[in-house]
DNA sequence: GTCGTTGCAAAGCCTTTGCAGGGAA
DNA sequence: TTCCCTGCAAAGGCTTTGCAACGAC
């Protein structure tokens, strides 16, 4: 049975607190606010748990590596900025499965990354050419 | 500058006979059997050059790690197969690049990957319940 | 002969695991 | 008290790097 720690919760309120997925060495960084004393290992553990528990979801980008965000929200998909090097999360779905599946196959899910230039950084870019 | 070596095209070779992605041990493998040296470091430092030469592409999964293919083909995205754990190439592309991005975000490029079971494993199901 | 490339081994990340002590129930 | 969970350190994968020998040019 599953018990209630201090560590496990701390992790949790991390993905509480932001909407960007996360790499491991942020949510020990964010998570040691709250345990001072928190672990690598214990992260690792937590997040494993969670995602065989589907709270947490995992995802991979060549560039950023593993990170993690919480799962059960709407279906969306993810924008990379090449710049400042963050995931955001995008609203929406403008992917059209049924269409995109060869014939044979059977469809059970996909995912979307977009890659380009943030709004924040499309300013500061702006910006600087002034 | 550029020397041409066994080694290298032993594993360009690989590519040209290969839709699939491949991972980097069966890239490995399949260069072994024209170079029976060849060693696993040379096949990472190769595909680095390759990678930066534009001539491959890295793609990351969550569950099969990193994989890669031949750069320069036309726009097609990919299909995992969760019983035989393979990766297709599918061609084609239904997704609306312009209508997925936020305002203000400037997108340059997106990967689809789609997931569920191959058409082989499909029949080979189907032919199971008989 | 020059110097890019290779094989081998060591080292570096990231992630998992073994173990003893600590803490939730 | 039980036994799940944690911290720490060691070990495991995957990938990169140092080095001496090799081989393309």
């Amino acid at each position: 049975m599953k018990r209630k720690t201090n560590q496990r919760n701390a992790i949790q309120e991390v993905f509480g607190a932001t909407e960007r997925p996360m790499a491991i060495h942020e949510i020990l960084r964010a998570g040691r606010k709250t345990v001072r004393t928190l672990n690598e290992a214990t992260v690792y553990r937590n997040i494993k748990l969670l995602l065989e528990s589907g709270w947490l979801k995992k995802i991979k980008s060549p560039e950023l590596g593993t990170l993690y965000e919480r799962a059960g929200k709407e279906h969306h998909h993810h924008f990379q900025c090449r710049s400042c090097d963050r995931l955001f999360e995008i609203s929406g779905c403008a992917f059209n499965e049924s269409s995109a599946t060869p014939p044979g196959f059977v469809t059970e899910g996909h995912e979307v990354l977009l890659w380009g230039i943030c709004s924040a950084c499309n300013v500061k870019d702006w910006r600087l050419e002034i």
